[in-house]
DNA sequence: CACTTTATACTGTATGTTGCAGTAAAGTCA
DNA sequence: TGACTTTACTGCAACATACAGTATAAAGTG
């Protein structure tokens, strides 16, 4: 059993589902906490399945079949047990980091331009969440007692998407201030920079009158 | 070749390593944009020396030996043109914040308890970094002339880190408030993020005298 | 009414990645 | 001198992803 076995018993003990309803509602919420392929979210119901942790039933929908999944108690109670294990640490895997941090590669325009894309992929995210939100707003919750859940993790998003988005605007005036990627070592900028980090302060906030450029 | 045979390979770049040292550096930097097993790399090297993207040789250090990787010509050609390429887009694993999102699974204990190991994995990392800007001060860099970029990179960890740890704060005094993690639904709090979030607005920032509890 | 596109509903397989166990020599400390 | 740590890896099973392939049904278009 993984995490990502525990993710989808999780979905389970909502209520039952197809494989295939599982691949979509994995993109619409499990997606920001513990990102996983869609063949991964059919093959872990039959794993579930053949532990004993769920049932599979095919179902006749028109000319179509599909396996329906439902939760056992057996299920129930290995999700309940897994409350209570450590939680591994967080992953951040984010390819325009590394692009920055070889930046000397290649030309200012290749690191910026790897900037724009991820503030592209993060403003998708971003405004999924936004038009979300508006969703319930309205009702549209398909748990409405849970609410409370999605909402309080949606906050971690809309934080975590705004901090991004503010930083890379930070990097964009960095990086315009640079000559060239290359060798540049400690400006006096990046000193500033390494100061306030190393007492572990902001160089985004405004500092007292000394960073108004 | 994958996003990790670019990874290794610029580290190739700046300078000859052995498998056992490129375990060791990208332990103190990748990790923090590309975490990557040690096991990969070690196999990493291997496969560009096989794709002539890379030379290795076996040195005597001692009794025992081992394998100096170097990057090739050929090497650096695949470097610059992986710098045009798209950037995958990010992703967030965050096993904490699945257990958040199944929070009416457990106790209110099980969350918090979460949520505190999601606080003590950052606070490594957070620690590590601003020690890490601390000896860049005293002129620790292994590669002086890089220091812009690692110092640009840091900027990002601890804005990302702060933020974390300001969300984690607000998310606990939230639970404290809940009488137990299940079927809450939309309270009135929930309700007042839920506008918030919906108009893009941030939760934690003190509203206009409305919300200071 | 034929035709194309989109959605439903998956499976097989090659490749990428991790975790863990195992091997072995050299250095460090009591 | 014996125990422990560090150096320096390899083999392998299990986990995970990407991509291609299969097939039916519904919906839109000319």
């Amino acid at each position: 059993m993984t995490t990502s076995s525990y993710a989808v018993l999780a979905l389970l003990d909502l209520k039952p589902w197809t494989g295939y309803e599982l691949t979509h509602q994995a993109q619409r919420s499990l997606r920001y906490a513990w990102p996983k392929s869609e063949r991964l979210l059919y093959s872990e119901p039959k794993k579930l399945a053949e532990l004993g942790f769920a049932t599979s039933h095919v179902e006749e929908s028109g000319g179509r079949t599909r396996n329906v999944y439902t939760i056992t108690d057996e299920g129930r109670q290995a999700l309940n047990d897994w409350t209570s294990t450590r939680t591994q640490p967080p992953r951040f895997e984010i390819e325009a980091l590394l692009r920055l941090l070889f930046a000397d590669h290649g030309s200012r325009q290749d690191v910026l331009r790897a900037l724009d894309e991820f503030e592209s992929d993060i403003d998708q995210h971003h405004q999924a969440i936004v038009e979300l939100m508006g969703s319930y707003l309205d009702g549209g919750h398909p748990f409405p007692q849970r609410t409370h859940l999605s909402v309080l993790f949606a906050t971690f998003q809309i934080e975590i998407f705004k901090t991004i988005e503010r930083w890379i605007e930070f990097a964009r005036d960095e990086i315009d201030d640079w000559p060239t990627t290359q060798d540049l070592g400690m400006t006096p900028r990046t000193e500033s920079f390494t100061r306030l980090l190393a007492h572990d302060q902001s160089p985004l906030d405004p500092q007292d009158g000394s960073r108004n450029v």
